[in-house]
DNA sequence: GTCAGAAATGTAATAACATAACATTCTGGT
DNA sequence: ACCAGAATGTTATGTTATTACATTTCTGAC
């Protein structure tokens, strides 16, 4: 259970798409660790997170409407980390200026619903890559290609609810992210500097 | 390797000291798990942890000045979350407003020698329970009276650290941060609604 | 169909969090 | 005393998020 795709390049995107210059449009979808850089289409990628969210929406009763599923489009245009204001510039046009609540009342509705998570360390959001259940993720985020790869270790998250019972503690949520190098920028780590 | 304690009430502070309106100035240093809130000696708690950040910042050749001793100071006033702002708020006198730079930096420099935590899903900031050591710690944070526990589970880092390395991730930070009640807040937790 | 209430969206203003850029002051070594 | 680097001060601005209230859209009861 895990999806970390290298994207397209996005000139418009957080500063950081240069280290994955050599990456383009590709042609199946696959988990993280066996991905080809080069096989990946993208567009499949987000029609089925889409159709899914319209699934699960439709399931549960509540509402995807044009402007939420917009919102979703846009968070899995690429496999980055998207801010609140990146969908505030991306969803304005000359006639018509998206404000920054119309942006929020989105995410929180697809927050609700899990079909995106929030990224604490990065005040950003990236697409849910199993909104069917609930559950605790793992978040590995990249600092070189600013992207996320989503891991779901019921062992991990299990650990960590034990650890927090035993001091007494009741939990709700959990917020793990762990901030470093993917493999693919990893080999050329020494040119990533820290950001 | 824990540190929990309930603070003094601070009519100034985050406003949720109201749900432990019972407790008051107390005696000696403990552990959470076994705090009887009516026993801590917060002077002392203060004392400690300032002295320990002296003695570091000497052995480490780095300066501790006035004003970042006294960001410190100011975060140890309460085992509670503290905000940026909330510091530059306190530090302000009627003659003199103490300017966000001024704030961030002290943040940053006590970051770096690891004397104090940042919260990231709250964008707040606590004391380190135990700076001598690098650590990878877990913060269970109370949504009911707004304090943290710090751990320091060095098989919960271990696991996580294993889990990002067999995806092949290079870890450089883990967040961990854990939301819910404390063991003093849990039982009238039907009363403290999410914030 | 239409009407009332609820849900969703629009809008303006502002709060909360954080950094860039440059000036000034302090500190320790010589 | 002087210098270089560290630390702090200051101004301005960038970034992230919310409050409060108006308007529109949707849904279900009739």
């Amino acid at each position: 259970m895990l999806c970390y795709y290298i994207s397209d390049i996005n000139p418009a995107g957080p500063a950081n798409a240069s280290v994955i210059l050599g990456a383009k449009r590709m042609s199946t979808t696959q988990t993280m660790s066996t991905l080809d850089p080069l096989t990946h289409d993208h567009d499949q990628c987000i029609a089925r997170a889409l159709d899914e969210a319209e699934r699960l929406c439709a399931q549960r009763g509540v509402r995807l409407t044009p402007l939420r599923r917009r919102v979703l489009e846009e968070i899995w245009q690429h496999h980055e980390v998207v801010k609140a204001y990146d969908l505030i510039h991306r969803l304005s046009t000359e006639d018509h200026t998206v404000k920054p609540p119309t942006v929020y009342r989105a995410l929180e509705f697809l927050l609700e619903q899990g079909l995106i998570h929030r990224i604490e360390s990065l005040n950003g959001y990236i697409g849910c890559s199993h909104p069917a259940l609930a559950h605790q993720c793992q978040l590995l985020i990249c600092r070189g290609c600013g992207q996320v790869e989503e891991l779901d270790d019921p062992t991990l998250s299990a650990a960590l609810q034990r650890e927090a019972e035993s001091h007494g503690f009741r939990v709700d949520q959990q917020i793990v992210e762990v901030r470093g190098l993917c493999p693919h920028c990893a080999p050329a780590g020494a040119d990533v500097s820290a950001r």
